[in-house]
RNA sequence: GCGGGCGUAGCUCAGUUGGCUAGAGCAUCAGCCUUCCAAGCUGAGGGUCGCGGGUUCGAGUCCCGUCGCCCGCUCCA
């Protein structure tokens, strides 16, 4: 399958089935927005809840939080976003390059064509919009355009209030905005995207330490979902590419249809944001270490991801087409814990009351799975239908059911149909989708 | 934002130099059939041809604008 096709496929499949659809649609549709579907929003708590596990409630030393989508604007000001977001801007005519306007004179720095360039133009990449009812220079904010900032504010309140210890760290799940010059991709690049961050606070002289720690640890997260490691990478950033908060950084990449790109960066920030938000706001934010009677700004390792793109790349990798006895079937391998729906549920013909047990067993398992019944068409097409959902596991109701009370298990990957007990099915089922 | 390409049913497309009530396959739904991997039969729903304006006796078709998508330039999660 040509890479360009993988792309249109993943978009219409996930259109069709109820995973993605682009916003407002039926006014012709909103650029770079898109909503998730019935499937989809499942698939993105999923995604969620399994990152959450892994960073707050399966270890001691990280906390949650949820901040707030609007922030004072001196946040933005000290975290240096309205100065690197605000800068006019003008444009080479010929090669069509962007430079700061108060850095380049008459003639272009690459192809060097003298007095071509277009207007200063601002290009602010942060959205704003108005506190209150009067709209004006005064009550101008921001909707955020990373949610790490919300955590940072949050620093002390968070120490207080969770009597943590350095090393220790916060983590938030959240929207951000970004007004991109260029959004694309699907749910590649959004103008409005999630973002799961966790901000681990260091001891200055330790950050070189848990910087690896961290890189290695996202890395081995991202694999825990099922990604094919061939297709995952790590990325150091060079000088030019480091961003204005960063003194070290790492992305991981993943080979997408259009090539290998970012979805999560794992950043040494230093004691960058703290330091400018104490200057800033005149408030302290230091630590005091007991141990050593010591005070300082710790230091921050930073490993933010996008969660659309991290849907994005689980989609990608897990979407197949494979042969089977002649028919092709299109095949989303989605692990059991990320899949939207676990369970699907078939009489194997509308008649001799199999529609009727196997209703009855969709009863006694909606409240362990998301669950899903269908009796409409061949038994072959309900099992194609749930295999481009991602769906793990079909039972099927038979007339063997009627007799013995056991019913078939048809798992999604190896075809294989185990004979299971109704008595023994959510057992069996818990097991197996872990 | 700039340059290039493209918008007809949920999807893939057909639609003659502008001319009957805009079609097909797949998908969906209902019924029949069907005892384990997209079989078959019958029927149904679904389109103001992306949206708005213009030219014309007449526009899916020509013109303008706009919105959206794709490919480049640029930025980030």
């Amino acid at each position: 399958m040509a890479n360009s096709d993988l792309m249109e496929k993943l978009v219409s499949l996930c259109k069709r089935r109820g995973l993605v659809y682009q916003s407002s649609e039926v006014y012709g549709g909103l650029g770079s927005v898109w909503d998730y579907g019935p499937l989809g929003v499942e698939f993105k708590r999923n995604i969620k809840e399994l990152w959450w596990r892994d960073m707050v409630t399966n270890r001691p030393d990280i906390e949650g939080l949820d901040a707030g989508i609007l922030m004072h604007p001196a946040v933005w000001e000290a975290s240096g976003h309205v100065e690197g977001f605000t800068d006019p801007l003008v444009e080479c005519k010929s090669c069509h390059r962007r430079f700061r306007a108060d850095e380049v004179k008459d003639q272009c720095p690459i192809c060097g064509v003298k007095g071509q360039f277009t207007p200063p133009r601002l290009f602010n990449l942060m959205f704003r919009t108005f506190m209150g009812p009067v709209e004006g220079e005064a009550a101008q904010i921001y909707l955020r355009p990373e949610t790490a900032q919300g955590i940072y504010v949050n620093f002390q309140n968070v120490l207080n209030s969770s009597r943590q210890k350095i090393p220790f760290g916060i983590a938030q799940i959240g929207k951000a905005f970004r007004n991109e010059i260029t959004p694309g991709n699907f749910i590649f690049r959004t103008r409005e995207f999630e973002q799961m961050e966790m901000q681990y606070f260091v001891k200055p002289g330790t950050d070189q330490e848990w910087f690896d720690y961290w890189r290695h640890k996202r890395l081995e997260w991202v694999k825990s979902l099922g990604v094919r490691a061939e297709k995952l990478r790590l990325h150091q950033h060079t000088r030019e590419e480091l961003a204005h908060y960063a003194y070290d950084a790492y992305d991981i990449e993943y080979e997408f249809p259009f090539g290998w790109q970012e979805f999560e960066g794992i950043h040494n920030r230093t004691d960058f944001d703290l330091s400018r938000h104490q200057e800033r706001s005149g408030k302290k934010l230091e630590y005091f270490d007991p141990a050593t009677n010591e005070s300082y700004v710790p230091y921050i390792i930073e490993t933010s991801g996008g969660v659309d793109r991290q849907m994005l790349v689980v989609l990608a990798d897990a979407y197949r087409e494979e042969e089977v006895e002649g028919e092709t079937r299109v095949v989303l391998g989605l692990k059991p814990e990320l899949a939207p729906i676990k369970v699907a549920v078939f009489p194997l013909v509308k008649k001799d009351g199999m529609p009727e047990v196997a209703r009855k067993i969709v009863d006694d398992l909606r409240s362990r799975f998301p669950i899903f019944y269908d009796e409409s068409g061949s038994i072959g097409r309900r099992y194609r239908r749930q295999d481009e959902a991602g769906t793990p596991f079909c039972v099927t109701v038979d007339g063997q059911t009627l007799e013995d009370d056991t019913v078939t298990v048809r798992d999604r990957d190896t075809l294989k149909q185990d004979r299971v007990a109704t008595s023994k099915l959510v057992e069996y089922l818990s097991e197996a989708i872990g």
